[in-house]
DNA sequence: TTACATAGTTCAATCGATTGAATAAATGCA
DNA sequence: TGCATTTATTCAATCGATTGAACTATGTAA
């Protein structure tokens, strides 16, 4: 029946005016103590609860961080999720989130949303084919000078900040490892989205080859999705070649499960028969059978830095874009040995 | 320079008044299909921003729907959290997203700040621990006949809507499948946590030796947490027992996943030496080596129910409380075999 | 005593969209 | 032509918190 309690109500209750009330409530120093303590008693009693429309409409924005990822299923990005919220909750901001299962359509839509909502700053990893258009474009006037991450995958030619792994990196620390271990049929598995990581990761794949002077055939390169599913397809067809590959390098943890998987069925050894590595070093990576090397992706890092980066932004801090690269680290585990 | 356009904004360069912008803009049939054109193609072209802090204000909630989970690293949950924004998402909601940790402090500040922003609705796995008091006491009048739907785990004695697995049920369906290839030495494994979820398979477990005449003793209950790390560290534990186990029961699949991986270092063969079966059947249970016997809870429908059952809350519907129980499916794999 | 600073509180305008009631204009009908 | 009805639009109050300016007691210095 009585409606929620606003601050008029507690100035009702305390005899005072509602201007002494909403000071006293954000323990403004032109309220005595005294009266400070009496409306705040008040407030507690009657059960007040804030309303941020009310204080969003007069201030502009709400102070809501929003996050838009695209693929819940995969824990490395969960991770960042999880890292995030964590600094997020921390600033005292809500968080508004979004999975846009790589779909450009619902990117956009909560894009647009976000803006309604009055959200301070934006997380996003890009959807595959995300051009500088969608995120600069005259359809999108309000991300002009809003604060804006990009973590995880990189969009070119875009003055926004972001912060990202260094995918090069970590292929040719994959690389050498394995070419130091003796092996030289590769195969490389995965990455068929149009992503910066994808491009990046394969393109430092070509490149480690060439370097060794080894060629870069349509045997050793396989796109496909970024699923168990398709790593544990793809063995069968790899064994099957004339002259298998010795060592698969796969675009993720995920597709890399999915080879480990085949391998137990088809009886192959992974680390004695074969070698197979993964790329982002998942909790899961250290408990597959057998463990798997990886490369250890600092979504921590990631994380916090890009947090970082957004609430100074939210704070007004002015300079120019930043890129920001974190170096991965190689975790050599049992997947891999010496080449056969 | 030029701020964000408003209602007023648009107004002025049609020559109307912001009412019928207003109108307009929501398609009301008030406004002819004329001027409703003219004026929607102003806001298009002025790249006017809804302003939802403003219409909140006024009519009283954000429809912003606000979901809280405790673990992110556990695909369990984020199956959830998939189902669940798709269909929020579908209809037009927002999503104000918390991880709490299983941290009560955490909880409750979602809870008031959700309500601080006028959301509509709650889905909520409670913290371990939740009581009836937490949702329903005093310091959270806000939730008096809030639409507030429980997912996954059960709070007694509560006047909320819960969508709940079948927990006794799947460990029936697991302990009967082991039972019946022969296996007499079971081992429980995990549910450390003060969660219906926790308790209840824990409790089949306890029921179904009793109902073959077994004796439930240290030697086969042992707690801890829903970790990689946990399932992997009990396997040499159980191993050196006088008699081992010769069928180890996790409470989830991550312990299972991580008793598989101690499995395959010690040399032990699951689903020939000793079987092994997890609790969730997350997409990753089809891939490990071997590939895990689990029992599937339907994340999907529990998502679905949940949300549907939220929205027509939202939406005004008055019924009692409803608690509906989903009834998980056995999945058999290659980690569970007949007793050595 | 007068003038003045200071602390504590109130005034009143403001943010932008919504909506029931009021008005104006156009149409139908006898 | 006059009156009722429908259609299109505007009026004006409203939601609840914020904030710079204004006011009112006090205390303090000249």
């Amino acid at each position: 029946m009585a409606s929620r309690p606003t601050l008029k109500t507690i100035a009702d209750q305390v005899g005072v005016t509602v201007s002494a009330v909403s000071l006293a409530l954000r323990d403004d120093p032109r309220i005595s103590q005294a009266t400070r303590e009496r409306i705040q008693q008040a407030a507690q009693v009657l059960g007040y609860v804030y309303n941020r429309h009310a204080a969003g409409l007069r201030r502009g924005d709400s102070g809501t961080v929003a996050v838009c990822l695209n693929d819940l299923s995969n824990p490395f990005f969960t991770e960042f999720l999880g890292h995030m919220e964590a600094r997020f909750r921390e600033a005292d901001r809500m968080m508004l989130f979004c999975h846009a299962h790589e779909t450009p359509s619902i990117q956009a839509r909560f894009i647009r949303q976000m803006a309604e909502h009055g959200a301070a700053g934006l997380i996003l990893v890009p959807v595959a084919g995300t051009t500088r258009e969608d995120l600069d474009g005259p359809q999108v006037k309000h991300l002009q000078d809003f604060p804006l991450v990009l973590i995880s995958r990189d969009v070119a030619d875009t003055g926004f900040d972001r912060v990202i792994n260094d995918d090069v990196l970590g292929i040719r620390l994959l690389f050498e490892h394995l070419y130091e271990a003796g092996h030289r049929r590769f195969a490389w598995l995965g990455g068929g989205g149009d992503t910066s990581t994808a491009r990046d990761r394969e393109s430092s794949f070509r490149q480690q080859m060439d370097a060794v002077g080894l060629p870069v055939t349509s045997d050793s390169i396989h796109h496909g999705p970024t699923t168990l599913d398709f790593g544990d397809s793809m063995l069968k067809q790899l064994l099957a070649m004339p002259e298998p590959p010795t060592a698969i390098i796969c675009f993720s943890d995920i597709i890399a499960f999915g080879v480990l998987a085949a391998c137990y069925r088809h009886g192959v050894r992974p680390g004695v028969d074969i070698s197979v590595t993964g790329f982002d070093d998942m909790a899961a990576a250290a408990y597959s059978a057998p463990a798997l090397t990886s490369v250890r992706v600092r979504t921590d890092l990631i994380g916090q830095c890009a947090s970082e980066l957004l609430l100074s932004r939210m704070a007004g801090e002015r300079y120019p874009p930043v890129r920001k690269v974190v170096p991965p680290e190689l975790v050599v585990r049992a997947s891999t040995g010496p080449a056969a």
